[in-house]
DNA sequence: GCCAACGTTGGC
DNA sequence: GCCAACGTTGGC
C-alpha cells in the first residue's frame, strides 16, 4: 500500500477541524496542479497518508486515511481536477516538525524537503516508518 | 510550440 | 512581509 502526504495551511483547513469531522471525513479539493492530481488518482480506499501543516506550524500533525477514492471536484469549474475523501485517524503524540525532518539524514530525499509546494505528495515506506517513529505513533 | 509575464505558494 | 521557486497563461 502506497503512502502520501496531504498539506494545508491550519489557517484554511486544520488537523482539528479534520479530528472533527470525524469517522465520515471530508472531501480534499481545491487541488489545481495535475502532479498532485496524479497522485490523488492513484489513491486506493484504506491508504494513510500524513496530515502536514504549512506555513503555520510546519509540521506533520496526524494520520489520515482515505475512504472514497478519486472523483470530481465540485468546485472546480473547468472540470478538470478532482478529489478524495479522508479521514482523520491519529494525530503525532509528537508533531515531526520541518526541521526535524530536514535534519533527518533519512527523510533528505523527502518530496516535502524537495518540492515543498506540491500539495500532495507521495511518502516512500521508509519515510512513512521514520517519520512514524519520530512522531511517536 | 516557445517563452515572457504573471500569480501563488510557502519557507524564512 | 519578503522573495525564490514553480506552475500557468497568453501573445507571438
Amino acid at each position: 500500500m502506497a503512502h502520501w502526504l496531504f498539506k494545508s495551511e491550519p489557517s484554511t483547513w486544520s488537523w482539528d477541524q479534520q479530528v472533527a469531522a470525524g469517522e465520515a471525513g471530508t472531501f480534499w479539493n481545491g487541488v489545481r496542479n495535475h502532479l498532485a492530481k496524479k497522485h490523488l488518482q492513484a489513491m486506493q480506499r484504506g491508504e494513510q497518508g500524513f496530515f502536514y501543516h504549512s506555513n503555520e506550524g510546519k509540521a506533520v500533525v496526524g494520520i489520515v486515511e482515505v475512504i472514497r477514492t478519486y472523483y470530481p471536484d465540485h468546485t472546480d469549474e473547468s472540470g478538470r481536477f478532482g478529489m478524495v475523501d479522508i479521514k482523520a485517524v491519529t494525530g503525532l503524540p509528537r508533531p515531526v516538525t520541518l526541521d526535524a525532518i530536514k535534519a533527518e539524514p533519512r527523510l533528505k530525499d523527502m518530496v516535502l524537503v524537495n518540492n515543498a509546494r506540491l500539495s500532495v505528495q507521495p511518502v516512500t515506506e521508509a519515510e512513512w516508518a521514520v517519520i512514524r517513529a519520530m512522531g511517536g505513533v
